[in-house]
DNA sequence: GTCTATAGTGAGATAGAC
DNA sequence: GTCTATCTCACTATAGAC
């Protein structure tokens, strides 16, 4: 989370909390200024409007999660070990903010709760959110042709990764209910470090690689 | 879907449809009055306010969706081949239905959306989704007491199911980009299965079984 | 069972003083 | 850069005629 220093950086940390629990449209602009300690009306000084400001949170949290994902996916291991070295990074970043997930489980899903599809920071977010994809996608294929992945989709192993990584520290309350304890704590951090990874291992590895 | 013959099966399939695209509070009662053909005081007739309008259209969802898992999640086949048939016939569930995978997906993460908690409606929908939520979990434990599955978090996995099934079928537009094409299509929902079963076979087998 | 009319509230956004 | 005041509109819900 940025230095609040600013109100504006204050009102995002703000609206970055609530959009993530409640959604774009359930949450009121009264709300948000008033949690940041302002009127209504000072928002309007900051952002042109309430798409403005969640397109902002939105692109956000997309470009932590990107450039965490870029320094790893890049280096010069195995495919195998940067994998799981990816997995854990985007973990370890889901589990810092507990927002994280949620704002990033609502992009990938929500595109028609709100109208600001032409605004030119949603072409922004778009971008960022694309290069992520494509990154993870083109990851998938290297291993495929090093022969050490499995001859998968690669779309559909981008989509099960999102949906095993994302989805659950997005979950919740039903997570807690399925998992019997906390999303965020230490050990339940590593104990989904561990079990996604050792699925994506034994269930990606090409045969005889075990 | 139901036979709309009686205006509260219509209202119920309309809010079906728009609950699933722009969740509790992006939905107005008008307009799911005037889609369903009637005006908006004719909703409080059939439905005590808009939360228990949500709170059945969840329900619906969800005892759908359980039935069709009770039946193959009972069967007496193998581990292994009762896991392949409840992954095919979950997917199939949500993709005969689009809008099913993303109803459940809100009533995954979305608790926070609305009031309902008191209804109680609320609480028997709550009782649906428990009981599926811990259907797969027991079917879990078999498996890997019976030596097919490693000795995986059991929930972790169902977590990893839910996101690799629920996800994918929820993300729509993201979704479509992401495979570029179709979600819905029949050679799209087949190679979805295909994969989805590829990764949790490989995934979950003990060691020496695959 | 559906309608018109309306109450009552809160939303997003703007104008303009300070 | 923040405020008060206000505009306009949509919302959930209710009352009561038909």
């Amino acid at each position: 989370m940025s230095d609040p220093s600013s109100s504006r950086d204050k009102i995002l940390d703000v609206a970055e909390a609530l959009f993530a629990r409640r959604g774009y449209a359930g949450v009121g602009l009264r709300e948000v200024a008033e949690t940041a300690g302002l009127g209504k009306s000072s928002l309007f000084h900051h952002f042109r409007g309430k798409t403005q400001l969640y397109v902002e949170v939105q692109t956000r949290v997309l470009e932590r999660f990107r450039d965490r994902l870029e320094t790893v996916l890049g280096d010069p291991r195995s495919p195998m070990a940067r994998l799981e070295r990816a997995i854990e990074v985007m973990i370890d970043e889901l589990a810092e903010q507990p927002t994280t997930a949620r704002l990033l489980l609502r992009s990938l899903f929500e595109e028609d709760d709100f109208a600001g599809h032409e605004l030119p920071e949603f072409a922004h977010a778009d971008a960022v959110l694309e290069s992520i994809i494509r990154r993870v996608a083109a990851f998938l294929h290297e291993g495929i042709a090093a022969g050490v992945f499995r001859d998968v989709s690669v779309p559909d192993t981008v989509q099960s990764l999102i949906g095993a990584i994302v989805y659950h520290f997005a979950s919740a309350e039903i997570g807690e209910q399925i998992t019997g304890g906390p999303l965020f704590s230490a050990e339940s951090v590593a104990r989904r470090r561990r079990e996604v990874i050792a699925l994506f291992r034994h269930g990606l590895a090409a045969p005889g690689l075990a």
